[in-house]
DNA sequence: CTGAAAGCGCTTACAG
DNA sequence: CTGAAAGCGCTTACAG
């Protein structure tokens, strides 16, 4: 099936009868003063052998690899589906491949050490840890985190979700309420807790609370059962991700709290899953697709020591469903 | 912070006064007959000069890319995750990335075109159009589908798997049992299917229907709909993936049947989502870790033109959770 | 309009 | 024990 060897610009020019420097001029439409004869007969050699250009030895000799990087912690969460898709398009509009890594089986620095060697043009980073970083030869950028010392970084509007969130809930009359948040070295769950905080603030009479997470269901669910032992004037919960917005469904569903009557949730983030549990989710989309086409184009614009701390901007939506409802 | 360029073999070889030729044999460890003193102080001004090997032009050099590529259809789709996950921990204990796309932006055509450039040693490919295949000089592997033309697939074993969902509901007490389907041209649904089928067959009085599916939760619950108005007997429903085994469960809790009193469900594949629906889902676990990391053992010791249908030797396992019971 | 040359950064026989 | 040379497949000035 497969042909058993390659074939090369050598190849083609020689069938072609001229030089390979013509053939990979033409072939990548670089020139014009070509004779449209000679044109074609390469044109048609390359068809015929099928040719196929070598994008490794393009990489060597342009000093451009046409590929980006993008680490992420694992791939079984959704939002990094999203982030993915946005950073592909992204890519592919600017001729380049993504490659979309979890560094499973690989040692940190080994895994940083590969993804450094010329395989890329530039890296993002969603995930794993930063220290690596600063030895980086190649242009990179943290999406959705920021981290101290790290100096380019693309995040979301954390405080304006959770802020939107509560906000939701106070609408709907809710005075007491509490958030569920995430592991202490997550930025992205400090910041949504302020945002959280300052929209609550704005409101006399209304209470806070904070509960420890961890960003898992099961966090979600401990938080809830702890709420309903301890601070039964609780309405209202906002849930620092969905996963634990989804724990927070079970532990008051556990405890026999009825879903939206006796209280609401919200949960930040949005995917297919806050549709199947029960009561559906109410969530707070956020521009993840966004944040990953933003991150390519910053790699690509942006001279590769400079600074950079930018919040994607782009709309945020309350997406209203089962979970949530007038207090009482 | 970072260097403004890259440092080469020929700069470490500058600094430590030798040839580039033994810079690279002693960095790569190939060369045992070097004298210590030469062989550190290489090593040292390689430290101190922060150089990292250049993948590209090894990779010209020694025509292996050091790096595998997995296309999949999408990245939101939990199943993917698993196989992914499999694969990157195979490649990396062969020293090679994987890179993951879903050719997101790209045409199809330029998108083979792009990973057939020597890019990577291997693909695997678990999603996307396989008519582009034939042309690819890189050895390939179809991954979890079969199709016709195509002479090497690796694939779970479906029949089994929808056979035990079905001995499952059979040991219950089950007797009129339905399969939900997947789309016309998903193979692993055919085979789901007729595994269903074999093992529904072997108990005499058991009835079998089969309904028109499309992989997703609505058809699922379209599914289920038909089922509670057109056969009130059906008591056992096999649905061949998860997001059709959720959406059976909409489907019968908004005709008001209950799971598991009146009716059970169980689907194939597993993942987190099952734990959170309401009932938790009855599932069947496939391994599509061992599918991922088996294609990358086959990619790399097979011959790349060798024919091959495998069909993945690993445990299949049914979890029950609460959509199943005994019938009535 | 086309060709010859140089070189991207490495590795691998081959000398010495 | 170490060096010099060739070459992987391409692209890009530079000649003619």
């Amino acid at each position: 099936m497969s042909p058993p060897q390659r074939v090369t610009l050598a190849d083609v020019a020689r069938a072609a009868g001229v030089d390979v420097s013509l053939v990979s001029r033409v072939l990548r439409g670089h020139d014009v003063k070509v004779l449209d004869e000679t044109k074609e007969r390469i044109h048609q050699q390359a068809r015929e052998l099928g040719y196929r250009p070598n994008a490794i030895a393009r990489s060597l000799r342009s000093a451009k690899a046409g590929a980006f990087g993008l680490v992420i912690p694992n791939f079984s969460n959704p939002v990094y589906a999203q982030i993915i898709a946005g950073a592909e398009t992204a890519a592919a509009r600017r001729g380049s491949v993504m490659m979309t890594s979890s560094g499973e089986g690989w040692s940190r620095s080994a895994w940083y050490e590969a993804l450094d060697g010329g395989r890329v043009d530039g890296l993002l980073v969603a995930g794993g840890s930063a220290v690596e970083l600063a030895s980086l030869r190649v242009p990179y950028l943290l999406v959705n985190r920021s981290v101290p010392g790290v100096a380019r970084h693309l995040v979301l509007d954390d405080e304006r979700a959770a802020g939107e969130a509560a906000g939701h809930l106070l609408a709907l009359g809710h005075r007491h309420l509490a958030f569920v948040g995430g592991p202490a070295d997550a930025d992205t769950a400090q910041r949504r807790w302020a945002g959280f905080r300052a929209a609550v603030g704005e409101h006399r009479g209304a209470t806070v609370r904070q509960l420890a997470g961890d960003y898992t269901a099961a966090g979600g669910r401990a938080a809830a059962t702890a709420l309903v032992r301890d601070a039964p004037d609780v309405t209202g919960i906002v849930a620092a991700n969905l996963p634990s917005g989804i724990g927070a469904l079970e532990g008051l569903r556990d405890a026999g709290v009825r879903v939206p009557d006796q209280a609401s949730v919200v949960a930040v983030h949005d995917a297919e899953i806050a549709e199947y549990v029960v009561p559906r989710l109410t969530t707070v989309r956020m521009p993840l697709q966004e944040l990953g086409a933003r991150g390519i184009e910053l790699l690509t614009t942006l001279p590769p020591t400079e600074s950079i701390a930018e919040v994607v901007d782009a709309p945020i939506e309350l997406v209203v469903r089962d979970s949530t409802g007038p207090v009482r």
